[in-house]
DNA sequence: TTTAAATCGGATAAAACTATCCGAAATAGA
DNA sequence: TCTATTTCGGATAGTTTTATCCGATTTAAA
């Protein structure tokens, strides 16, 4: 559904919040080890959604990644998919045609319109700060051996 | 949402079963040039989908596609996005983790579960047929220029 | 039997995505 | 001021996806 870039942009961002939330500033080796992603590959997503301003850095050292209180507490799912994969797969059409509309619809428009609505919908309404006090009480996981 | 072999795929199956529905074989150049598609790859994609079972070929003289009448009364769009795309999108993690599952969730699994369900129970509801016939009574559109 | 039309299959190229490496710049603290 | 730590930015591989090319095979029809 989402490129893997988009998938550990997803998963840093909410270990970032879940820190943030506590005044915790992370570095990336903090990050990419806690969701489980390459270093150096999470490095370049974090360079986009900082670019996005989703999320803050502080150079040299003691820096690092935060999000300030402000941002985190209406900071959105959709903001980092479409930072990172961009809004095609909310308002692209099913088969990929550019003119496809309500008017001039493929075959699968009708099909998929509820299904995108939904998706949008939830990716708009879930807040980051939701997500990471899930993962911080233990509901969820980033990553496989957290259980352990 | 899908690969753009999968698009590919879709718009030349309903594209096959239009002509089916009458009785009609089509080559790989009508296909092509009906779906606005490559055609060399979607030669590969119509490989894809005979060896699938999707589809029936012909080869030689006056040989062609076609999707014999007892398998388009019954062919969903599921059987083609799995075909191609696998069943990724259906079963797989929104964040790509192996390990995730209804007692380990990844933090977007309970807000992705509604929306991957209802996404299966459209491709697994939808007949490649009722595509075909709305393409055919000019209700929808399987490339841009359809309507000059 | 020859020819033309068509699918089939393998090789290859081009583009996008994923991933790594390394030096530059910034900054806190000794 | 010096050093260690950290983000930043560009260059470069590797892998997958997308796309093309061309010869082999099959088959209907002349």
């Amino acid at each position: 559904m989402f490129s893997r870039a988009c998938e550990y942009g997803i998963k840093a961002t909410i270990y970032i919040a879940m820190q943030s939330k506590d005044a915790r500033r992370v570095s990336l080796k903090d990050i990419a080890s806690a969701s489980n992603a390459p270093e150096a590959f999470t490095a370049k997503i974090l360079q986009i959604l900082v670019k996005a301003n989703v999320i803050d850095s502080v150079r040299g050292a003691a820096g690092g990644f935060e999000i300030d209180a402000a941002k985190l507490s209406t900071l959105k799912l959709s903001q980092i998919v479409s930072a990172i994969d961009g809004d095609e797969i909310y308002k692209g059409c099913g088969l990929g045609l550019e003119a496809c509309s309500e008017t001039q619809p493929c075959p699968v428009h009708h099909k998929f319109a509820k299904i995108r609505n939904d998706l949008r919908l939830m990716l708009e309404t879930t807040t980051i700060l939701e997500l990471a006090e899930g993962t911080s009480k233990g509901e969820t996981y980033l990553k496989r051996d957290q259980m352990l």
